[in-house]
DNA sequence: TGAGAAATGAGAATCTTTCGCATTTAGAGT
DNA sequence: ACTCTAAATGCGAAAGATTCTCATTTCTCA
């Protein structure tokens, strides 16, 4: 239950933060803007302001459900966060999106980090190319 | 002669390109926004308009000499290239950036993005952390 | 069930970036 | 050097994303 989900991160359990937390979990798409959220909402015929959205999706972030990616463009994604952390492998072309965790990266970055005297509290790694598909058309 | 540069990379020799160029290769700072960009133009009493520089680092970015980072908070970034390829490590507080350049790193990108059957084109990587002054502030 | 704290909705405000258009300028040809 | 035309500029308006303000509503838990 979401209401359970949304108490543990410390969050009372309000209208807004369950219908969206319900609808991301419902979802196929996997990266939505908040935009598209709002959309989502209105369209359900559900009453909520896209102000709302926006504070619901950034307490989400903070409280580790979702993660938000800066792509191209000026604008913002999330994702909900199921299993673990991954990043992003995405086609230049068609814009299809793969996922990998690669071990050494991760211990690579943190290193880095404290080399450089710094504390991380995140990153993000894109790997942009072409896929498969695309590769055979042209 | 940022003359030639400017011809060389195809773009019309204007006062403005100039201007903005120069500045760019004598600045000490390596990453600036388009407002910095346009502070510093009138700081030097350069009659320079704000949608003027947006242009010309676009074209500057689309003529391959500056290379434009997204990172958080919505707003971008524009680097001089020169050089060789690097990574960035930035302070979420006081907005600090470092370079890093991580042969390991490197080399797993190619390798993953084999693994998934996509020709690279391009990768990026931030990492995200508190900075060493700001970990003593707080 | 009621009080107080926290959350919401609606629109205004902010911030970055782009557009539209009248005016100016670079650069090829004379 | 001089002129002409396309390209570039400056300015303010506009757009798009996100945040803020504040009056009103909704949770929580005693």
């Amino acid at each position: 239950m979401e209401n359970q989900d949304l108490k543990n991160a410390g969050l009372k359990a309000t209208l807004p933060r369950i219908k969206i937390l319900s609808f991301l979990e419902s979802s196929d798409v996997r990266h939505m803007s908040a935009e598209d959220v709002y959309k989502a909402m209105l369209d359900s015929g559900e009453e909520v302001g896209l102000a709302t959205v926006y504070r619901v999706l950034t307490q989400f972030e903070q409280a580790g459900l979702v993660t938000r990616h800066h792509f191209e463009g000026g604008h913002s994604v999330f994702e909900l966060n199921e299993g673990k952390h991954h990043d992003h492998i995405l086609c230049v072309k068609c814009g299809r999106v793969d996922e990998f965790v690669d071990k050494v990266i991760e211990e690579r970055q943190i290193r880095i980090a404290e080399e450089k005297g710094y504390s991380m509290t995140d990153h993000s790694l894109y790997i942009y190319g072409i896929c498969t598909n695309c590769q055979q058309q042209s």
